[in-house]
DNA sequence: GCCGAAATTATGCAACTGTATAAATACGGC
DNA sequence: GCCGTATTTATACAGTTGCATAATTTCGGC
């Protein structure tokens, strides 16, 4: 809790509590960025970050080398959580892989998945990749990774429909649909207000049922015959 | 040591010339925009971008209120050299419709516009739209002035296809396929690496024909069936 | 030629930055 | 209960930042 350091007096030095070293450096990340997403990354400085997570700014050098060090982590631990809610919707194992597919597109393209705030963090590390190579490696990583959730899925679409698949096809296909959702996830973070509500959804599954030239039915329907 | 003029003695002062005001105006955005795209957005200091350009930071104030003022005109005219070299490639007046959309596409997915620079300049900026309101008014506006380019190109080639649009059509079309080259160009400026030459160009197109349903031609292709 | 206005430089400043260091504190193991 | 140590605070420092100001220089119009 922040304890009020505005004494009077001012003699009293500030009252504190040993936290765990896992559950500091967590605070101290979350700390960060909600400094990025809210006042951006010019704004994620020292001390400011030290404030929201209730510490003093020295504390952040016992933790991290350097502050770019607790930057790239914040890095790693954002990309990490969006591909694990892009992994809950997708990789259920539950519902055909046609279902799996829709839900993957629609939790990509919903809240919490899409919102300003994420979209901003993304944007800000995005940034750095040209200017630090060790923020272009953890992009890289996070890239491969949420496309290895992408692949499957739409290798498993493609084997239910009877396509053969020779991996070339289910590469590019599913680079294809990677890019059409970031877009529209792009677009509607950023401007809310010109999609009604479930059109960007509707959009998504559209898109990737013509990119896959396969319906992926609206919960259970039978799938046509082709 | 802060004097970088190399006059040891110092004695001396700088010898200038006096430029036009758009001259001037010109050189420190390209300045700028030179900082945030090589070095980051963290890099581009009124000491920096004044030293690219040939100036004395002072005489960035007498040209800019102030630095922000500065950065959003350098947005500014990001985009518009964006949208212009697309525009240039798609509208041209050149070829029938599919083959406009065609070129266009090309043209986003390739050099210039298909760019690490360029997309470090794109990201740095959209970082700011959630913090700076003039920022977000600024993409709002370059956003629909893109889409405004692919919405007609569209609509046209729905149109030579003899498909009835009633507008609402060509609209979510556009947006689709707006996504999907934008998702390919972030993934192609990313990472050139991971793809073949000519792949990224090739999977756009295929991805937009899918997305329209209707193949884009080669130079002159004659319609699939339906 | 030269004069005045506009452009440009030079310099300074207060606030802020990341980091270094030493002192103070909390808390598990005895 | 107390003690040692890792955690945390407090403070300082050198460098950087955007901006303000005054002194200079250029150059078009006379």
């Amino acid at each position: 809790m922040p304890d009020e350091t505005g004494s009077p007096a001012g003699l009293s030095r500030r009252t504190f509590r040993r936290a765990s070293s896992d559950e500091r450096r967590q605070d101290l990340i979350r700390a960060t960025l909600d400094c990025i997403a809210e006042r951006g990354m010019h704004a994620a400085t020292v001390r400011e970050i030290a404030l929201r997570a209730g510490v003093t700014n020295g504390l952040i050098r016992h933790y991290f080398d350097a502050k770019e060090h607790m930057v790239q982590e914040a890095y790693r631990v954002t990309m990490g959580e969006m591909t694990a809610m892009a992994r809950t919707a997708g990789d259920s194992a539950l519902g055909r892989p046609r279902e799996r597919l829709r839900r993957f597109v629609a939790a990509n393209l919903s809240p919490p998945v899409l919102d300003i705030r994420r979209l901003t963090l993304w944007a800000s590390f995005i940034a750095m990749i040209h200017v630090d190579p060790a923020m272009a490696a953890i992009h890289r990583e996070a890239y491969l990774e949420f496309r290895n959730e992408v692949e499957p899925l739409v290798s498993d679409v493609l084997a239910e429909a009877g396509r053969k698949d020779d991996g070339t096809e289910s590469r590019r296909t599913a680079i294809k649909i990677n890019a059409a959702i970031d877009g529209l996830w792009l677009e509607g973070a950023l401007a809310p207000e010109l999609f009604s509500k479930g059109e960007l959804v509707a959009m998504g599954i559209e898109a990737v049922e013509a990119i896959l030239g396969l319906p992926l039915g609206s919960g259970e329907e039978e799938p046509k015959e082709n």
